[in-house]
DNA sequence: AAACCCTTTGTGACAAAGTCACATACAGCA
DNA sequence: TGCTGTATGTGACTTTGTCACAAAGGGTTT
């Protein structure tokens, strides 16, 4: 339960459906949501688990991810600020249990509700039917994309458009991340990319080094992505 | 609008959720439903196209689909009897366009109902909701299957799978589909499916002939399903 | 600086999967 | 019987995944 009228204030302009929303269920809201603090590298979820609550994410990053018998991963997606999780609400109205894992990527500063309030929420507002409607839909939409790529995009193009969105979201030069990070988004195994991050290396589009890697051609990455 | 005290009879039969309905949403229900007849073969929604309507399914089956750049397919799932498509449902209650095809693969009959009908049962009747988000959660759990599969699993484990499955579902021996038609199922290359058949073969677990093919050892077969 | 970690990256050989360009084989029908 | 369109077979080649290591890097401790 969430009184404070800064917080109010500051809640009411991350989670834009509460401004929409009549005071019955900002009421409501305010009043069965808990602040929850997440810590880079701790499990949210695991695979088979069933939820015990939703989780609006007010800053800090999730990734939510199929884990394979052969211990390789594939990121679905990413949860940020103002998101939620699909998987869980499926859970939460379906009651089955959740078909993947989720780990906080950078610290999470979350509010939970618990499951019979989601239902109930669902049930008596329409701000809220809306809000969850909305999430289920851009998330299956990731989830759609994901499946596009590894069942027919080559392993190259994907990592060069991977490599041109994600230096975007950091620095927009450099990004930090070890080539067995980069696998596991990309649902294949390091090896694959470090051969790969090397030929585009020889071919001057980036450069390589321990634990991050540079941008030197934006342009080559782009005709990468298309035809070979 | 349906009207006749048979078909509402047999319409109650196959759509459980009309069983727990009140009177209202009966009455609502069969007088904005509408039924169709889709032919075998024909398209009923492409990638990008905006839903006309949802279709809950009497008879037939519908198959759902991803198609790749290179005029590969992936299946996701399949609609049949008392079903119908979470992919519909999303595009309706958020707007956004289709993310794969549909085609009716067996001669379909359905009941079509309005986007703006939708919205309004989501919106009044809980009964409808819960039968929504039911639908949403299979769905969703097919996908993330799908996604598993392709990902991790060995095509020959995955094509043993898919016959042994594949058989319960037809007449339990044999299987009248050409390779082509299983390799568009599980995202693979026709050439791929037709080698791996005829090892199956080699090895006596299966005998194939143009058209069809036959199981003759569904143990053997069970075992290619999990180690190679 | 040297020695010692642990993590990250490189490598070569091989197996599995996808692609391409054909060659055959089969079934129904003219 | 031969023709025709679909279905399947095949070999060569590329791409991707796997395995078992070897070789850096970077930080910490002697």
């Amino acid at each position: 339960m969430i009184s404070d009228r800064h917080q109010i204030e500051a809640l009411t302009q991350q989670f834009p459906f509460l401004q929409q929303a009549d005071s019955a269920f900002r009421d409501s809201f305010f009043s069965h949501v808990n602040p929850v603090s997440v810590s880079v590298g701790s499990a949210i979820c695991d695979q088979g688990m069933h939820c015990q609550y939703l989780a609006l994410v007010r800053s800090g990053v999730a990734r939510v991810y199929k884990l394979g018998e052969n211990g390789r991963e594939i990121t679905l997606y990413r949860i940020a600020t103002g998101e939620s999780c699909i998987l869980t609400v499926s859970c939460i109205v379906s009651g089955s249990p959740f078909p993947a894992f989720a780990v906080c990527e950078e610290a999470i500063e979350a509010l939970v509700i618990s499951p019979s309030v989601v239902r109930q929420w669902t049930d008596e507002f329409p701000v809220w039917r809306r809000y969850l409607f909305g999430l289920i839909s851009d998330r299956l939409d990731d989830v759609m994309s994901v499946i596009e790529e590894i069942a027919f995009r080559r392993v190259d193009r994907r990592l060069a458009a991977y490599l041109l969105q994600r230096a975007r979201s950091e620095d927009g030069e450099r990004i930090k991340m070890t080539h067995q990070a980069i696998a596991s988004d990309l649902g294949t195994s390091r090896e694959v990319v470090s051969r790969i991050l090397k030929d585009f290396e020889h071919q001057g589009l980036i450069s390589v080094s321990r634990g991050q890697l540079q941008l030197s051609d934006r342009d080559g990455l782009s005709n990468k992505t298309l035809e070979n």
